[in-house]
DNA sequence: TAAAAATACTCCATAGGTATTTTAT
DNA sequence: ATAAAATACCTATGGAGTATTTTTA
């Protein structure tokens, strides 16, 4: 049967085109070297070497040999690399998922780019979805991690880690009165000064569906009563970025993640709360409980450097 | 050390998942199949399996060396089988010459393909030149064989085996009164109906320089001087794809074998030839009277298989 | 003929076998 | 509780060492 040795025995001959020399070089002696090289033109069933009075020269069918033995020789050396890596989680491909209202957040970009320079070889694939979907597929195991606003309950044989909570803003159409009044701030439609959610208790607002975002969703809506109202809520959206779209097409106001402000800016002027104890967004990062493979513990490891950063 | 013996132990034991019957699919105990396994994860310095109660299930660094290891055991067996064809000189590398018009010409095409078929270790080097060049190339044994259009003189010394006669076609520019005339054919610039060499009479012709391809230059000539006019020649492009070049530019028209109308299509219309006896580009293979090495005589065998299929 | 490869023989390292224990669910 | 992997220990194949002969220009 073949083995390496075979292979790395003849390429060290073919280098010396001295079996003795060979020998001497790999460690061994000149007559077991000699016994191998027979053993591999037997397996062969072809002369590799001419034998002259002062070494040995490859013949044709030696030369080819040599060619492909040492690509594979180098081409081990690959695998035991590649598998090395993929175990220290520097390489391997991940399944990560967000909501709608974290894609356009910054930590997620700035994890991506962290990813790329602490481990190239990791390969993301990013999938968007509402919380509950992407709770699910957790589970199901068609996600690795996913980064999630808060989910109701702490959902079991998941890991929910909180990364930061993000301030709220209130979204308001452009030309509604409050917006005329405040300044805009430099471009952006972000206005100077704050609001008081008081301000807010005759309008209509757009809240994302309930089940997408459960989270949020609630906690809005005890801002609002411990504001002193019960906010009128007009449409519930089907997602976090159409929520915007009906603000700006006058249909009422919202509150949304700061980190979604950077988006749909054409007829909508965004306020920050006045209010105390600040509304926020938490961003939290799950996923399984079971050993994490080494891709998404590094994975995890940017997130947790990204979070500390921002 | 790393042997092969891992890699095909380790591929027995990921394909059963289960290391007692990897042991018995190779012929050993499990208890030795166990040890190697474990040399191998020593070597390479991480798990390559996870221990379950009925088996054994690949980690992410199992499965990146699994796809490897399998690639390194059939690149050792392509090894040796590279290495006895060549000892019994079924294998070797050719290098092929042709002129540019023959660079498109389907036939090229079909005789790299079927030898991939029939002797898929004799590999290809293919070389671009003039007719002239290449048979230099071929005296001085720098090519194994080339495609040429008629050379003018049998070279001594050579074979120029005839394969086939090639249709020629007008080319003419898009805009030409004739192109306008006649309707445009499915695509592609080739237009309906043929023409008569006479209506030409009148144009400036486009022809590639006589040292580099003298036997089509000449029979395009001799045509045009039977179809009773001297054509005006404007400008002798150094090779076939810039004469494309001239006459979608509008400098005036060409005659070129049917194979390269599949080319340079923008600007340029096809037509048919009317004349008899048709105006033809044969295509020669040419090589050494010397006996042929067993790859060459096999290149030498697909050509005449596509050429009579052609 | 002279240098180097091949052969003959010995030795021992380790792959492989046998018996048993440990592990993981 | 049970199937299967790991460990302990033994055996023996064959890779490697030593001494010598054969080969090739």
């Amino acid at each position: 049967m073949i083995e390496l040795r075979h292979f790395r025995y003849f390429v060290a001959v073919a280098e010396e085109g001295h079996v003795t020399r060979a020998a001497a070089r790999l460690g061994i002696q000149q007559p077991p070297l000699s016994q191998q090289i027979r053993a591999l033109e037997r397996e062969v069933g072809a002369q590799l070497f001419r034998r002259l009075p002062r070494g040995v020269e490859l013949t044709d069918a030696g030369r080819t040999l040599l060619e492909k033995a040492r690509l594979v020789l180098s081409d081990v050396d690959l695998a035991l690399d590649a598998a090395r890596r993929t175990a220290r989680g520097e390489q391997g491909g991940l399944v990560i998922g967000f909501t709608s209202s974290a894609a356009f957040h910054p930590l997620v970009a700035s994890v991506v780019r962290l990813l790329r320079q602490t481990a190239p070889g990791v390969t993301l694939a990013l999938r968007e979805g509402n919380t509950s979907d992407l709770i699910g597929e957790l589970r199901s195991e068609r996600l690795d991690a996913a980064f999630v606003r808060s989910p109701v309950e702490r959902p079991v044989g998941l890991v929910v880690e909180p990364l930061l909570a993000e301030e709220m803003l209130v979204a308001l159409p452009d030309q509604h009165a409050i917006a005329e009044r405040l300044a805009k701030r430099s471009g952006q439609g972000m206005l100077e000064g704050r609001i008081a959610l008081a301000e807010l208790a005759e309008e209509t607002f757009i809240l994302y569906r309930r089940p997408s975002g459960p989270g949020l969703y609630d906690s809005i809506i005890a801002a609002c009563r411990a504001a002193g109202f019960s906010p009128r809520i007009g449409q519930e959206a089907p997602q976090m970025v159409s929520t915007l779209s009906l603000v700006a097409a006058g249909l009422g106001v919202s509150v949304i993640p700061a980190s979604m402000a950077r988006l749909e800016t054409n007829g909508i002027a965004y306020a920050r709360l006045d209010d105390l104890p600040r509304l926020t967004a938490p961003l939290h990062l799950a996923y399984r409980e079971e050993k994490p493979s080494g891709a998404l513990e590094r994975f995890i490891d940017c997130v947790r450097r990204s979070g500390d950063a921002s």
